[in-house]
DNA sequence: ATGAAAGCGCTAACAG
DNA sequence: CTGTTAGCGCTTTCAT
């Protein structure tokens, strides 16, 4: 390993000279920067970033603590997040909290100890621990889901989106629908059912029928079954996510409900795959890139200290898109 | 920030001694490392891993480099290797190189930098340069497509089920399959390309009849296009991945072809929604999941050292799995 | 504008 | 078995 001391002696500085030389220091002499950054290329030298991180007490990288990689969702708010930090020279720590408590307490605990700049957190639930994170004093920005204590977060009216998606189910002559959500704990889940129990309320109409369930495929046809099975049984379905109303789907398949002349189907966040099902999925869609851009920007802001106030917080909109498993056929 | 001193203090011990306590390093008497860790937890003592690191020289995250993280066979290998190396005490940093070599070298890099205890790779091509890192010593383990030099490496018989997705659609009945594949010089969809040809050639049929497309919807898409408007067209499709095949369906649709009626499809890797299209889509299966347990088992094995001898290679097996899209109505 | 030198928090010789 | 201490490679005072 080349280091500091090799590309001193190479360009006949001292150590401190190629530092700053190498980090743009201004107060180097044209010369002499030219020189270094010559011999730092003959000697194909590479900054120790850990060596670096232990003397400025803070590294170059951001963690992203997601709730579900396979989750499209969250991975276009990586993909909005990772063209932010790169642009500004930040890498990503992608943490996986797989909507498990313990891990995303685990990969909380790696960010501190990593002394990552700062971090990006989609909680689980309210009650998420982030106490030694902000003991730390480590920037953080939460995603998509809110925190008890007053945090820089980007959100979307997950609430509003989620009676928008009910109303349009009773709009187009559902009678029953029910609401298939996500764990009792999660924080997205309870904001999906309350924003469906609004609708109904609102509406006058039938009594809730809900249930909770992993935020899964299997989650969402067990959820399915279990409603499908009561007595009287729903006649439409307002999803939480993508990946259960996949479930939903199979379930129904595999029951031969019809979408869209037996049942009717919406799902919270829209995925590639939705306008090629049979038939095509209507959505409530979520800005869910610029969710992740927005975030990150957030984050960058704090990290290099220019935002210094209180908690700032961005709310974004979500789409109602009408395809066709909602419609009454 | 309590650090170890604090800990030796409130432990009446010195900071070696709670270090080696802390490390389970056995030499240590079973009172004092009582009292150890007693001390650390009453202050909320956390190691400071960057400061470790620097000692170490290396540090407990492993660099996770792949190709595309909007795609689903991706996101599967990364669950598979963060399963793995939770389990061994390891993080895992996820980069995206988003198919881009540029991106890819810049990750590499920042591997390099962050002084990671080993890379998992889904090179680009097999021109992706890996040297600094073998310079480096890094334990690099490659998956999904090889590199040219010999090194640990987790693949498919790529090119085999490439042949057998053909040979499916001609046995099928079709008579002018296409091939969509990735980028020239990206090497699965060479594989895939190949594979395709000589099924071809085996079966003594007609001309190849292949175009190379960003490895997305929409360059399935556009290259559904191209074919489409060639004389002669095609009548079936291969395609190289999912993402792709769902901006081949988009473009049929577009011109009211009707899959497996008009024009049958097969694609590689399976995908969550592919049964629920509308027809539900035939693939060519790789065991995501598996492959990245597999390649990073391989990694741990060279990072704790266990393994020293030459580069070994796991290869895996496809599996056809049969659903409607291939099939001639 | 440049250099010498002091640490960042930890681990691992080395001594005892 | 335990303590003292020398670094890991870098940045950043502090002198000059």
């Amino acid at each position: 390993m080349v280091k500091i001391g090799d590309v001193a002696r190479e360009a006949g500085v001292s150590v401190a000279t190629v530092s700053r030389a190498l980090n743009g220091l201004a107060t180097v002499d044209a010369e002499l920067t030219r020189r270094v950054h010559e011999a730092a290329g003959r000697l194909g030298y590479r900054p120790n970033a850990i060596a670096r991180g232990l003397r400025r007490q803070k590294t170059d990288v951001i963690a992203l603590v997601i709730s579900d990689i396979a989750d499209p969702f969250f991975t276009a708010i990586a993909r909005g997040v990772e063209d932010v930090a790169q642009a500004s020279g930040y890498s990503v720590l992608l943490c996986n909290a797989d909507e498990d408590p313990g891990k995303e307490a685990r990969y909380l605990e790696v960010a501190e100890i990593e002394q990552v700049a700062g971090v990006l957190l989609s909680p689980h639930s309210a009650a998420t621990d982030v106490s030694r994170l902000r003991a730390a004093g480590v920037p953080l920005v939460v995603i998509d889901r809110p925190l008890a204590e007053p945090v820089d977060s980007v959100m979307v009216r997950s609430v509003e989106g989620a009676m928008v998606a009910t109303s349009h189910l009773l709009d187009e002559g559902w009678l029953r629908p029910a609401c298939i959500t996500g764990p009792a704990d999660a924080a997205t889940a309870q904001q999906r059912l309350e924003g469906y129990e609004q609708a109904l309320s609102q509406a006058g109409s039938t009594t809730p029928l809900s249930v909770h369930a992993s935020f899964t495929q299997d989650g969402g046809s067990s959820a399915a079954a279990t409603l499908l099975d009561a007595d009287p049984s729903p006649d439409a379905f307002f999803v939480a996510n993508t990946q259960m109303a996949l479930g939903v789907i199979a379930e129904l398949k595999r029951r031969g409900l019809r979408v869209s002349h037996d049942v009717g189907i919406i799902t919270f966040d829209d995925a590639p795959w939705a306008p090629f099902l049979d038939p095509p999925v209507s959505v409530v869609a979520q800005p869910a890139y610029e969710i992740g851009r927005a975030a990150a920007k957030l984050l960058m802001d704090r990290i290099s200290g220019e935002e210094t106030g209180d908690a700032r917080s961005i709310v974004l909109a979500t789409t109602l898109i009408v395809r066709e498993s909602s419609r009454r056929a």
